[in-house]
RNA sequence: UGACCCGUGGUCGAAUUGGCAAGACGUCGGGUUCUGACCCCGAAGGUUCUAGGUUCGAGUCCUAGCGGGUCAACCA
């Protein structure tokens, strides 16, 4: 069972209120680019969640902008929609709607909703305004709307040039949300839609078609990304205004970014035609092709995409993360062979050259079956990182006198390293111990090799992040901190059992990393293998760790004088308020003319102020002053505790009538004799004997669990200091 | 600068809606091992951004401040 998070609690909620009976949810992308691991979040977020509450989900491609989109992008994404491993009840196109959206924009017309401008595109944006400054309405906002409809009209039969007018949406120019500044809704482009061909030239806005396309589908819940928070209320705006079947509502959530990755499908295209990369499916790349290409199997997305989990704030989620997720998935799977990456010749001298056996090893540890023959011989080759002249501390592989496990073969002594003029190691010497083989022998550490006779050359890559900081996005030119050679293309040796592998075949290459038999570049006997991910590397030499010390540096809080008080809030200090409650007041002129009236219906100033700020600001329509007084009153003598005043009010709003008649008729006058609240604290304490004995063993925080518990059962009535003290009593007690 | 959204160990994130600050990844230590992998055990790591307020009780509610983000395309 996956974690909750709150969009999976809203979906349930919704269900269980009746609110609906079955769930729908949509994935709209727009085909102008290939998926990426952003949509992998998104995909497994609407599919996932109506997949979990037996629900559908429709893939709609949102095509209102035929000047960017295009037809081939549509296969591809639908193709790694289904490589994720999720099934869409129907792939539609937001154009598929193009006839309802035209026909709602003249009922919005008729309606007065909406209006043809014939402001210029910069009129437009100078008419506006800006965030702090209100927009001035457009000389044809309140023209006639029959106007507004022949001119709309005149634009759907291409009577008008592109540029020359707009629909818009009659809202409110002043409005501190831009996106409700009369936005444009339609706009004329007299260029053919991939689709629907040349029989618009009038094309819907995405605020205004995208509701429209999730109403017509029966969404239920139009899950997005959080910069489009703003657009939700444009989103409900025409929902309101247009005779829609049914009424969805849009949540939003974080978008993911990940360290060492760039998400913008605009940099994404440019790396691809800059030739950054060889392509949307280069295996450095984001994109869900990338990804494939690579060897990350869909499971590994779909893993992380929970992992990451689900909320509304900014993250940036650690490069880590998703390379240990793509380890834990392929762990499992993947056979294991012996490859080297940078050889170096190892010689057996007490091995004979002619002698050239196989030995049997199996393809995965712990595991008997299967298995596959490797190839021994005298000249061997090893990884030249596993060798060393001198070595230093906390070294366990090849290096003098070292005894050394040859993986799935014999002990060897390492006798001699040799080296060429530049220090550089040229042959390694080694003694094996012949009885050793399968033998419970033990060695410093175990090496990987393949004998020199028999390895197959491959090309390989040894795939590396594309970028060299951890937020490229922040950087002002991207390609300033590309990563040379990320590709990593190079030759292994391999044993030979690696070179029969098919194309998209998984394998670790033991102690190097993950590696998959390229789907594009490999022939048959000739694979062709790209790095999935490198091994985890828990090695700790001193060296390393120091280097790896984190430099976390903290910024200072910066320290803030207190803001001037406000007038009014000074003279409601002045009386008694508290110096929140009174700021509080001074920020609401409508709390603060309730307290005043509280006031002066006789209330103290101090609790006045603090029962409008607190209590009375949820209630639309309070009890009368008087009454409210009184109330008041019986909290300040005693008679009503604060949890119980809350229930006494809700009380006297929904029936009226006296406060003392309202406590009594809920029998909610305070219980203050310890006497009467005992019986209470007993049967808390006795139905909680585990968790009466974790408060004795020093889980003290459990204490406000008991007090909660005791008022809560006695229906909010006993007195908490009463309470508490009693509890105290009986849990020191002993 | 205005409105809105958001601040919980290094990272991502739970917290039964006001009552015991989960979990994962990472880090550190140990065990196991014919992969320095995997696996197993253990530990550290928190003023829940800050300051006030309400409350018996605040990560949760209120106010202010600080910090981050979004919005001012005839893109989505």
């Amino acid at each position: 069972m996956s974690a909750s998070h709150f969009i999976r609690q809203l979906v349930d909620d919704d269900l269980r209120s009746g609110r609906h009976t079955q769930v729908r949810t949509r994935f709209p992308p727009e085909p102008n680019g290939h998926l990426h691991i952003g949509h992998a979040k998104a995909i497994c977020i609407n599919f996932g969640i109506a997949a979990e509450f037996s629900g559908t989900t429709t893939l709609r491609m949102d095509d209102t902008n035929p000047t960017k989109e295009d037809t081939s992008y549509v296969d591809g994404i639908a193709r790694d929609v289904a490589w994720l491993g999720f099934e869409w009840v129907a792939l539609t196109h937001a154009s598929d709607a193009f006839d309802t959206m035209y026909a709602w924009a003249e009922h919005l017309v008729e309606h007065g909703h909406a209006y043809v401008c014939h402001q210029t595109e910069d009129e437009m944006r100078a008419t506006r305004g800006t965030v702090t400054v209100p927009g001035t309405a457009s000389p044809w906002r309140d023209r006639p709307w029959a106007e507004s409809l022949t001119e709309l009209r005149a634009m759907r039969d291409g009577l008008r040039a592109e540029g020359s007018a707009t629909l818009r949406a009659r809202i409110d120019m002043a409005a501190h949300n831009m996106k409700l500044r009369d936005p444009p809704l339609y706009r004329i482009r007299k260029v053919d839609h991939h689709r629907t061909g040349d029989r618009w030239c009038i094309y819907p806005m995405y605020d205004y078609a995208h509701p429209i396309s999730d109403a017509l589908e029966g969404i239920t819940h139009s899950l997005c990304t959080l910069e489009f928070d703003n657009n939700r209320a444009l989103y409900d705006w025409v929902i309101e205004h247009c005779p829609v079947p049914c009424r969805p509502r849009q949540t939003e959530y974080a978008r993911l970014n990940i360290g060492f990755t760039m998400m913008s499908k605009r940099r994404l295209l440019a790396l691809v035609e800059e030739k950054h990369v060889t392509g949307w499916d280069d295996p450095r790349m984001p994109t869900l092709a990338g990804f494939r290409r690579r060897g990350v199997r869909p499971e590994a997305i779909r893993a992380f995409c929970e992992r990451v989990g689900v909320a509304r704030a900014d993250n940036l989620v650690d490069a880590d993360l998703l390379e240990a997720t793509i380890r834990d998935d392929l762990e499992p799977i993947a056979p294991r062979y012996l490859a080297v990456v940078d050889p170096v010749v190892l010689e057996v001298t007490n091995w004979p050259d002619a002698d050239r056996p196989s030995f049997s090893a199996p393809l995965w540890p712990d595991k008997p079956e299967p298995r596959r023959d490797v190839p021994f011989g005298r000249r061997l080759l090893v990884e030249r990182s596993d060798v060393r002249a001198t070595p230093e501390v906390g070294f366990h592989r090849l290096s003098p006198r070292a005894v050394v496990r040859l993986r799935h073969a014999f002990v060897v002594t390492c006798d001699a390293v040799e080296t060429d003029a530049d220090g550089r190691i040229t042959r390694v010497l080694c003694t094996a111990d012949l009885a050793s083989r399968g033998a419970p022998v033990k060695a410093k550490g175990t090496v990987h090799w393949v004998a020199e006779h028999a390895a197959v050359a491959m090309r390989a890559r040894l795939v590396e992040r594309l970028f060299t900081v951890e937020r490229p996005d922040l950087e002002e030119d991207f390609r300033s901190v590309l990563r040379p050679l990320s590709l990593g293309e190079t030759t292994v040796m391999g044993e030979p059992a690696l070179a029969a592998l098919p194309a998209g075949s998984h394998a670790q290459f033991e102690r190097v990393g993950f590696f998959v038999a390229d789907a594009v570049d490999s022939t048959p006997g000739a694979p062709v293998f790209n790095r999935v991910v490198a091994l985890r590397d828990n090695s700790r030499p001193a060296a390393a760790a120091a280097e790896r010390t984190p430099a976390t540096t903290t910024p200072a809080a910066p320290v803030a004088p207190p803001p001037p008080l406000p007038p009014v809030a000074a003279a409601w200090v002045a009386n008694g308020a508290t110096d929140g409650d009174a700021r509080a007041l001074a920020h609401d002129a409508t709390t603060e003319a309730r307290a005043r009236a509280l006031v002066a219906a006789g209330a103290p100033a101090r609790a006045a102020a603090a029962a409008a700020v607190h209590v009375l600001a949820d209630v639309p329509s309070p009890p009368p002053n008087a009454t409210l007084v009184t109330w008041l009153a019986r909290q300040a003598d005693g008679t009503l505790s604060a949890r119980a005043a809350r229930a006494v009010l809700d009380h006297l709003v929904a029936k009226g009538g006296d406060v003392d008649d309202a406590i009594d008729a809920l029998g909610l006058r305070q219980l203050r004799d310890p006497a009467a609240v005992m019986p209470f604290v007993a049967d808390v304490l006795g139905a909680h004997p585990d968790r009466v004995s974790a408060y004795r063993g020093g889980k003290t925080g459990l204490f406000g669990f008991f007090v909660g518990q005791v008022i809560a059962r006695s229906g909010g009535r006993a007195d908490p200091a009463v309470v508490a003290d009693l509890i105290k009593r009986q849990l020191d007690a002993s």
